[in-house]
DNA sequence: ATTGATCATAGGAAATTCTTATCGTGACTA
DNA sequence: TAGTCACGATAAGAATTTCCTATGATCAAT
């Protein structure tokens, strides 16, 4: 059992235009042998005679007219497969799918989500925030296409690329702002607020302050840095809150901030994907927006860091 | 440059529902390097990576998603031809053209379109009713399928084929029913009213009455036979009219019928296609058709028919 | 009847598609 | 950490399909 082939459909398409075998090959740039045979392959396909004979001239039967209508429709759509690829092939298009941990997520994304259109209008940009955990298990599942993490992830399945480094400082209210700032092990003596379980900046602050272990949760851990700087506002205690976050989380609460010395706790924050994704070259270009997009974060805000 | 094939849609498609090499070229009943390298084919035609290769599975791309709905749309499409010519080569389906001389339309359609539309529902019946000359042309330009006409014919390029013949009989005014049925001679005697120029039926009529030619237009020529019989009705003259008129055409006028003797006058009413016309078969079957709403006719009106 | 135009057919060349065999790469296991 | 397995990619030759050139057949017009 054969198959109507799409070359088939165009020799029929052409054969119906010029109404004449001759010229209807030339139209296809083939032999007009090669038109007959595929002309007759596929009435003898379809076990229906598309065309009618005459030493005159060439004619669509009447089951070939429904024929040649639908074969049409087929024939366009076939070119807009073409189309739709050519088109995706230039320009980045279509949905893309971002997950970035929450830590960073309320800061970057303002930028960079209008970089992002202004650079590459077709984007259709969707975005997940959650945890670390979460993200990278969505990345593996395809889910996701990129996620947006503090490095290292060391994932063997995933490809990563550094994005910016930042450093964490120190939030105390604002009555403190006057006092020494500690050391590493002088914060084992405060009452330090940290995230809920899970998220990676609990963790790289608890080992910041080399703290032998996970802390029992004491109740008080916050869901957010929002709610943890609102918490040292409060008197409640002090906190770590990445540069990134200080112009927004400092604005409504009366506490202080200050620099560690010596050796700053920090991290890097970077892109991963999965390293098998077809997507890896845009990646890399998106990847340029958010360095682009952390800078001018960076300097628009320099003079809200403490020095 | 290469094109898209069928072949290649196919065995995307079926990599899409499997999501595993393997399986899908079982599915297509070809091995697996095959498939493989008509989707690697298709993705550098495309210039687009459709899959994700990895070592645990193979997945759609963002693109590969929106070329599979529209691929899919297109294999439907394609089958639905197939269907629709399987559907046409088995049942009489779709359009048919037919055309009818007016001195026979008007008896014969009624039951030839009932029983047409009861042997063959899938037929598109269109009914064209002209004379004779109009008639063959538009079937020689593939304007109609077929036509039903007095024969002979001898168009070269048309196949015909006998469906039934009938006698002319004589109408004169119910007063003359007694008088003497005249011979062809006699009949130039008498006041002849014929149809107008062009039809067939009136060079019949003519010709039988031996006169030696076309005779002037008087101003009285009938443009249906249903005129004729009233004039005639109305004591103006006589006229001819087929068998198969006579149940229509006398039931309301107060006329009289007779046969004639010996040679009797009469047509035979055939049925003409181009001969490179692909329906042939399908009209031989029609023709078998008509001779029974013919005969049919024939039988159910015998009685009203003079001895 | 001859010629010209047109579509069909035939045979061998060219291109393509397929199969078998094999490689390379990850991932799981012992 | 090596071994094994699963899976997709690649290679080479066979099979199939498609195409071209040459030629045949038909029909209409001269």
């Amino acid at each position: 059992m054969i198959n109507i082939t799409l070359k088939q459909l165009r020799y029929f398409e052409a054969l119906t235009r010029h109404g004449h075998f001759g010229r209807a090959a030339d139209a296809c740039s083939i032999s007009q042998p090669a038109l007959s045979v595929q002309i007759k392959d596929l009435e003898e396909n379809l076990g229906v005679v598309l065309f009618e004979r005459s030493a005159r001239q060439v004619r669509l039967t009447g089951f070939g007219q429904d024929f040649a209508d639908r074969a049409r429709d087929i024939l366009r759509a076939v070119d807009e497969l073409g189309d739709l690829a050519r088109l995706a092939k230039d320009r980045m298009v279509g949905r893309l799918r971002i997950g970035v941990i929450p830590t960073v997520a309320p800061y970057l994304l303002p930028t960079l989500i209008q970089r992002l259109h202004k650079a590459h209008s077709g984007l259709d940009v969707h975005i997940r925030e959650t945890m670390t955990q979460k993200l990278i298990s969505e990345l593996l599942d395809g889910r996701l296409d990129t996620a947006i993490v503090a490095l290292p992830v060391s994932e063997p399945g995933l490809a990563e690329t550094a994005l910016f480094d930042e450093k964490f400082v120190l939030v105390r209210s604002a009555q403190e702002a006057a006092a020494p700032v500690p050391s590493p092990e002088g914060m084992r003596e405060m009452k330090l607020l940290l995230l809920e379980e899970g998220h990676c900046f609990r963790d790289q602050a608890v080992s910041f302050c080399n703290f032998r272990s996970t802390l029992p949760s004491d109740g008080l851990d916050g869901s957010s840095l929002s709610t943890l700087v609102q918490m040292v506002g409060a008197g409640i205690g002090v906190t770590l809150i990445p540069e990134m976050a200080v112009p927004v989380e400092t604005r409504s609460a009366p506490v202080s901030l200050a620099r560690f010395k010596g050796d700053e706790p920090g991290r890097t924050i970077g892109m991963v994907w999965r390293k098998t994704s077809p997507l890896a070259p845009q990646l890399m270009e998106i990847a340029d927006v958010v360095r682009l997009s952390a800078e001018q974060l960076r300097t628009e805000n320099q003079h809200l860091l403490p020095s």
